[in-house]
DNA sequence: CAGCGCTGAATGAACAGTCATTCAGTGGTT
DNA sequence: AACCACTGAATGACTGTTCATTCAGCGCTG
């Protein structure tokens, strides 16, 4: 009959809960880093009890997992979308439309960005981890090349590889997020994209040129 | 073999014993991670007893420093060694100097770039990692867009943008470790020396040719 | 044999994971 | 509509474990 008024406790579905805790787990990754993460640090931030985390995930492990599964699978989805839409009217357009992808502020989030590398960091010592990370890169590394390969042809470059321009591509936009993120004064972000821009621009003339826009 | 072995422990200078524990630790790192790194491991991959490290670094925390400006500082001598001295007939040949050094397998050794990404993979959320990382970076940058400058002054080249090369070159070689660190096959190390050989012929084309040599 | 470099068992703090208990919500009964 | 019985989601004190750090003593070495 007392009343625990104002902490209402109510059940929540599964789906709802799981959801809530990754969003936390994402935030103290973020703030603490990966070795910083704790259960309590985990729950506190998601507002619920310590014990919860274990009953809807069931280790600290597979929550961590699961975090880096979202993260990864996010990003995924939304370049295979416009690697494999039709809806651009040229091969200029899609890569442009890479590039926004790429460096927009909501795909790119410091939050998930900061899971990616931390994950990343401990992947060389964690096979799982490391699978994660590296499944749907194959895949992504093939279409771009593809898409970087046909705008070679289009400008008649017989000299560049589009495999190492793709594979160049990908390990540049890694790195511009992580000195971005790592010291945000030296590296701002609107520099990071107009030097991805402009590695573009030079090896793709004909298709990106330097000036946005 | 005598009561302890022919490994006879010997009481040995100060520096000797610091040396020999930050080697320990890089190979702690690259194996278990930065979370997988006890005082236990280090002590017993070094081939001595628990409290050395203690006793030799106060804590751990400042062994982890220690070893992070090792790493740090030896990258960073070998680099500035290349960007200041006088003995590079031309600047042609002063960015293949850079390339080489950056695709070195001693420089680029691949437990040392492990101890350097795991580090960064918490530098978001720990000043004084992000200290030691950046401090020397910021230096480099700037040197570096200086050479690139002068490459671009010397082509006639005045739409690239010195400084967005230099960004784009530093992180695109972080890229390329990266990915080669965390997945070979996928990304292996001749592919990354080629990729970051196609982007320098493409943004210098005057300067560096695409064949290797 | 004095002093110093080193050892490793001991200590206590921090943490993941457990589980007995609590209670909000639901459906059945009158 | 009011009451009650029941369910399982949620809680948080507790447990066992792991690990950094300490320190009393050991054995080289000069």
């Amino acid at each position: 009959m007392t009343k625990t008024a104002n902490k209402t406790r109510r059940a929540q579905p599964r789906e709802v809960r799981r959801e809530q805790l990754i969003q936390a787990t994402i935030k103290c990754i973020a703030r603490h880093g990966l070795s910083g993460v704790t259960m309590g640090r985990v729950t506190r931030e998601a507002g619920l009890s310590m014990g919860i985390a274990n009953l809807h995930f069931e280790s600290k492990e597979k929550l961590l997992l699961e975090t880096l599964k979202l993260v990864t699978e996010e990003y995924a989805a939304g370049q295979t979308e416009i690697l494999t839409s039709g809806d651009y009217p040229s091969t200029a357009a899609r890569i442009e439309a890479l590039l926004a992808f790429d460096f927009n502020q909501n795909v790119a989030d410091k939050n998930k960005l900061a899971v990616w590398f931390a994950f990343l960091g401990e992947a060389k010592s964690r096979p799982t981890y490391q699978r994660i990370c590296s499944r749907q890169d194959s895949l992504a590394e093939e279409k771009i090349t593809a898409l970087f390969q046909l705008a070679l042809d289009e400008a008649g470059d017989k000299k560049a590889d589009a495999g190492l321009l793709a594979a160049g591509y990908i390990a540049l936009v890694d790195g511009l997020w992580l000195n971005s993120l790592v010291d945000p004064r030296r590296l701002p972000w609107k520099k990071a994209l107009r030097a991805a821009r402009q590695f573009l621009a030079s090896a793709l003339p004909q298709h990106i040129s330097l000036p946005p826009g």
